[in-house]
This record gives structure tokens, C-alpha cells and sequence, in this order.
DNA sequence: TTGGTTTTAAGGGATTACCCCGAATTTTTT
DNA sequence: AAAAAATTCGGGGTAATCCCTTAAAACCAA
């Protein structure tokens, strides 16, 4: 017997929840509550297997409730569900241990795909979310394409060089490390400074990161 | 009339893909190539609307053949297909310019809907692959929360110190902007060097930005 | 009010990074 | 083969960072 929370501030839609679920013998709904605190409150005093989340829950949001589930009770399972298909809101709950999103329209059926994919380990989005995601990671890919574009060529040997320093060697490690010079390192640490626009250190560093330029 | 080209090293494949293609009165298939090298030489001498480029090329890599296209032919648009549906060759062909990614064993009706969604400036997905994607970024994200938990406590004005740092501020111009002294920034460093367990700026800046320390 | 943390500040010394100059050798590209 | 770029190595100097210790004032919580 599975046992589900459900956790949303309009009775009316927790209602309808409870309806579906309660028709499915294997399901249980345990509890049902209003808002973030106590829904923590009941998790502290019986065992859930799953809770259905609202995002948008009043006072306290959503996501922090998600990660107080996530980080006290690693044996209950959140699934996300929302008004809003919005990407900040998917991302930032996932990013927060859910293990699904779906939207408040979702019919009867893909609920209970829903919960029983999430029950058997795996996540689940509805296809709409998932449309939302895709589209985003292309326009953060697409837009930092082209903000970052202006990053000159990097020498082989730079590269190298540049790896350790962001690994905190200093310029003498760097150069027992690849067997030249102090010097030598040095020449490549002003020409990475130039190439790259940086005033020091920490500005290379801060560019090979944004620039993915670690260990590849 | 969109102009189509077919990239593949598989006769038997891009006949097929061919054979769907010319049914269709508004596509029309301009030409066919088996490595990359080729690939880029018909494109230097032909205008191409959309580019069906096999991801797996024999010789040059699919990936290094769009990473071509999209920095020098911007209108021609590249739909990667594949055998495989590895998470690993979607998102590095995705991040080199292509803008959908379908499986071989894709169907005629899915195929003339990824190339019309892609010809009206969307990005397409299969179904499979866009769950490996989706499953991919919830791997990456649960293994990152293990690994980056143990982090100090950063009080206030050291993290102001950090950020500064980042930003390639020296401790004289930190100083002035945060109108303290030199040596009180010096303190904040060292206690951040401490703290994060770094051996210089560069580390610092690392630490940082890992963390995303940065301005929040 | 007492105790812990934070923020502020300082001296002095050691180490490292950064800059300007030049230059030889090797590799790659044309 | 010639040109361009990358790699290598110096000298000398300035600026910045890092290390160690100490400590007062401010703040916050028990």
C-alpha cells in the first residue's frame, strides 16, 4: 500500500486528488495539508511514500518544503504539481530533489503514470514541462553561444597551463610539473592574461570556467 | 522549395530518407554526402536550407562537421540523426549548433515533422531522446548535490570580499570599494583561504564559482 | 551579561604574480 | 621555402598576494 500526501492550499483540487487516487486500491491517501509548515509537521510524525506538492503552496514556498523533504526524509518521494509551466519554477524544484513535474491539468491517467514511474525510481514530466525545458536549454545554450564567442585560440600549452592554475598551482609547480622553465610558464601566464582579457589570476581562472576550458 | 542535404555514410539509410523526402512536393533533396569533408565542400558550393547529418560520420566526427556549419553557413539549419541515443553525443551536437536530434529508427511522419518544426526556427527531439536528456540532467544534478555539500560557512562581508575577487578587484581596489582597510581585506582573505581550503585567488575563484558563490 | 562570531585593523616578512624588454628554437601553416 | 605562430628562456623590477600574530570594537545569542 502506497501511502500519499497531498500537499495544496485549494480544497477543491485536493479533493479532486483524493477522488482519482482513492478509487485505486493500492493507493492511500494519508493526510492532506494546507500549506508548508505543516505539511513538514505531519512528514515529522507518520511514514509517506510520496508526496504531491504544490509549487505555489502560500507562505512558505514550495521549494523550500521540497528541500526539507529531500534532506530529512530521504525515503519520500516528491512530485511537483503546478498551475504554471514555467521553466524557473521546473528547474528550481527539481534542483531542489523532485522527482517530477506536472501541470494541474493532467488528466486521471497520466496522474497515476505519474506516481507510479516516481514510486518505481524514475522521474516523470509531463510532456508540456518537458517542451518547456528543452526550449530553454537550447535558448541558454544559443544565447551564451553567442555572448561567449569572443574567446581568442588558446595554445595547446596554454591550455595546460591554464588547467593547472585553475588546479591552484603556482608558477614554479606549473613549470617542475611540465618540465620547462619558470620562465617559460610565466610567458604564457601574460600571453593567457592578454589573449584572454584578464587583469590576474583569478580572472583566468574565472574565464576557463565560464568558458568550460577545464580538463578537456 | 526547401533544399535538403543528406550527410550520411550509409547508402541504404540515406536512400530511404531520400525516397520519404521526394514524395513530398515542397522538399527537395539537393544532395548527398558520405564523410564530412565532403559535406562541407557541397555546402561551400550550394545553398542548403537544412542539413540531415548523421552524428556517427566516419573520419571527420558529425560533431566537428556542425560545428562547421553553424559558424560558417548561419541560414543552413542541421538536424543530427543517430543510431544511438547516448546522452553524450546528443548534448555535445546540440551545443555545437545542431538544432534536433532524431533516431534512425524514426518514422516518415516523424521525420517530415522534425524538418518542418526545425524550418520554422523550433527545435525538435525525438520522444527517447528527450527523456535520455531529462534523465541525464536529474543524474547530474543529484550527483553534484553529494559531492558539493561541504562548504564552511562564508560570513557576509567575506563573501563580499569573494565576489570581488572574481572579479579581478586586487585587495587595494576591494579595500576602496568596500571602504575598509588593506589589511582588513587581507584578513578576509586569509580566512577565506582557510575556510575554503584554497592556496591562492585562483582557488578562491574556483571554490566560487563551483559553489555559485557569485553575486546572490 | 557573558561568551562566541564577525568585522575591523595592523606589522613584518616571505613568497608569488605581473610587467617590460629581448631572443632563440621549434612547430605549424601557407 | 617562407611566413606565422607557438614554445622556450633569460634579466630586472614593481606590485600583489600570502603567512603569522595580535587585538580592539561591534554584534548577536544564550
Amino acid at each position: 500500500m502506497t501511502r500519499i500526501l497531498i500537499a495544496d492550499d485549494h480544497a477543491m483540487f485536493a479533493d479532486g486528488i483524493a477522488s482519482i487516487l482513492e478509487a485505486e486500491t493500492s493507493l492511500e491517501v494519508v493526510g492532506r495539508c494546507l500549506d508548508g509548515p505543516s505539511t513538514l509537521e505531519f512528514l515529522k510524525n507518520n511514514e509517506v511514500d510520496i508526496v504531491l506538492l504544490d509549487v505555489n503552496l502560500p507562505g512558505m514556498s514550495g521549494i523550500d518544503v521540497c528541500k526539507d523533504i529531500s534532506a530529512n526524509h530521504k525515503s519520500t518521494k516528491v512530485l511537483a504539481i503546478s498551475m504554471f509551466n514555467e521553466e524557473s519554477f521546473v528547474t528550481e524544484i527539481l534542483n531542489n530533489g523532485a522527482m517530477g513535474y506536472i501541470l494541474k491539468n493532467t488528466g486521471r491517467e497520466e496522474l497515476l503514470k505519474a506516481i507510479n514511474t516516481i514510486l518505481g525510481g524514475q522521474s516523470y514530466f509531463s510532456e508540456d514541462v518537458t517542451q518547456t525545458i528543452m526550449k530553454g536549454l537550447m535558448k541558454s545554450r544559443t544565447a551564451s553561444k553567442q555572448t561567449q564567442k569572443p574567446l581568442p585560440k588558446i595554445s595547446r600549452r596554454e591550455k595546460e597551463v591554464l588547467q593547472l592554475i585553475v588546479k591552484e598551482f603556482t608558477t614554479q609547480e606549473i613549470a617542475n610539473e611540465l618540465f620547462i622553465s619558470l620562465k617559460t610558464v610565466e610567458s604564457h601566464r601574460s600571453n593567457l592574461l592578454a589573449k584572454l582579457n584578464a587583469r590576474n589570476s583569478a580572472g583566468l581562472v574565472r574565464i576557463a570556467m565560464e568558458n568550460k576550458l577545464i580538463e578537456s
